[in-house]
DNA sequence: ACGCGAATCGAAAACGTTTGTTGTTGATAA
DNA sequence: TTATCAACAACAAACGTTTTCGATTCGCGT
């Protein structure tokens, strides 16, 4: 069955199709009587606004593209949620697209963008990604961009993330005012920003606690295989450690059963920390205190940031930098003294 | 910058825009040195074919829209993964909405389907949605639709299953197989088609075991918290079951803390075996025997589904259900007799 | 009676494509 | 030479809106 168009109300009702449409918008121009007639007419034949040809004309989409390295189930689905209540609440749609952790893949994923005219796009960058082979085609895009937590430097974008150095930093306070003295990391791959500044952020908090940087118990793994792997070999030091600082979900999921089965208890012997989207911490056993990083409130921040720079599109602006806090939750894990 | 367009081409080229329309189309009326010179030129200028705009022409978009009640963690992340594999194959987008378990947003969203023009719509239905309210709204969709995974009995349309009742009757029989006689049963809300198809399947399992039906180790709950609850008074009858059978991911993560901590030894005492997206029973402790219920691959079918009936739009339809199977997969949880 | 401003509506162009039709060449065949 | 036929490209309409610019009517004050 066809779908009832401006035009077909116009005819029927022999008007003009521009009477129609002023009249479903409520202009002025055109009185109540002419407005309740097309309504009650438009109602009837249960007329429908093409938006697409809205958005050919008005030259404005309410479409809004998120681009993520992979859709895991940790932390991406609570930041799409996040994004979704933001843009409904603005009439806004979300179309989803994933990178694989492919920069080719997230190239082309930007030229969909373009060619469909979106209004925004957020953007959680893969770990391959370069900066200048991308920049150019972000360039065409003349929509505004908000990246969120896995960003680059120096982009000249608004960026959304988490407070990394200072939720790295709080963990390993957290730690220490536990009593722990020789306390080991676990840390993603290094060439990542968040990486960078988690390392810093576990450095600081050692400084800050007055507690030693030992070496040998820092490692770094890509995924949680790796993570395995690693925390098997930190707890066959001769001297273990009695607090370990995971820095991410995928890497406590893998690191945490070879840590339980090393033969120290948990936490008496040795506390463990991570920083985590929330839901892991309590499945564990036993629970692992975290710092939660808020995948929804992260969504929602970046969302509603977009929609203010698609508003204000004329203005000039300068990029910013918002900084989610992550809050401690606090388990078993780590409380040795009591 | 405005975006270069195929009028722009053609005045630089001083040629009609058609012309320029056909070249890179590689339509045969235009000539191989006319093709190349366009072809260049466009690339020079960094075209990008307005989709929206060939979407109003040629009435046929490339976006699917995605309805589901919640965005959870659990099972739709791989099926949305299912699902862009599939789409991106054919060169369609992932349009994602959510209703909140609610059926007025539900209707929201297929509304924005249809304004916009989708190629079709995927659809996982709210627990609140009723056949006949929704059902006007989805026949003003022109589109094809598939259901998966929550669905309606006799809706016109294609749909996507577990085999649930298959797996369910797996469960019961391979726990029977590890030597348990006195079989308890945990559900979702019986309202659910899922939930009476797993009901049958799990009766059936207990006669062809040979094994009695005891409906006081039979609990219906609707999340996890009642899961927990339903669990803790199972467990505390006099005559405790000695395995269980959970029907879903969100029950186990609330009723297996209880069931562990009941006093029985797991799985000596008391088997345990599920149907899960299959993340979950590797971090449980111990870990849960269940039956997969694959999202990957039920996202993928009901995209694939989807696409072919988009291709096939003119002919005739009878509406089809198609069965996943769920795969058993074994850990320490039900290995009772060795 | 004349002019003037509201009030209401119509005509047409525009957004960027695609496509059916028509027109212009140049070459080939009769 | 003329008719015929490719080959190529221009013209114009169309998809469903919105919006600029006019056109018409009516009421009212002078």
């Amino acid at each position: 069955m066809k779908k009832t168009t401006i035009k077909d109300i116009a005819r029927e009702l022999g008007v003009n199709p521009s009477t129609v449409s002023r009249a479903l918008n409520n202009h002025p121009d055109i009185g109540l009587a002419m407005r309740a007639e097309v309504k009650q007419l438009a109602e009837k034949m249960h007329y429908r606004p093409n938006q697409t040809a809205v958005h050919l004309r008005s030259q404005q989409s309410r479409l809004i593209g998120l681009i993520v390295p992979e859709m895991t189930m940790f932390f991406y689905p609570s930041v799409i949620k996040g994004i979704q209540e933001a843009l409904d609440k603005k009439g806004y749609h979300l179309v989803m697209l994933s990178s694989n952790e492919s920069a080719e893949q997230e190239m082309e994923n930007l030229r969909i963008c373009v060619e469909n005219d979106l209004a925004g796009v957020l953007i959680s960058l893969s770990r391959n990604t370069k900066i200048p082979a991308n920049l150019n085609l972000l360039s065409e895009l003349d929509a505004p961009v908000v990246l969120f937590d896995k960003v680059l430097n120096d982009m000249p974008f608004d960026s959304i993330l988490l407070a990394d150095e200072r939720a790295a930093q709080d963990s390993v306070l957290h730690l220490i005012h536990s009593g722990c003295t020789r306390i080991g990391g676990m840390f993603g791959n290094p060439n990542l920003l968040m990486t960078q500044l988690r390392m810093k952020g576990f450095l600081k908090g050692l400084e800050l606690g007055g507690v030693p940087f030992i070496e040998q118990l820092v490692r770094f793994a890509d995924n949680a295989i790796d993570g395995a792997q690693c925390a098997r070999e930190l707890m066959s030091l001769p001297e273990q450690p009695d607090g370990i600082f995971v820095m991410s979900d995928e890497l406590i999921i893998g690191a945490y059963p070879p840590i339980c089965n090393a033969g120290l208890a948990i936490p008496q012997e040795c506390s463990v920390i991570c920083i985590s989207d929330g839901f892991l911490p309590y499945l564990l056993y036993p629970q692992v205190t975290y710092l939660h990083h808020d995948g929804y409130e992260m969504g929602k921040t970046a969302a509603e940031r977009l929609l203010s720079r698609i508003s204000n599109q004329s203005s000039q602006f300068e990029p910013e930098t918002l900084y989610i806090q992550a809050k401690l939750i606090e388990c078993a894990s780590t409380q040795k003294v009591k």
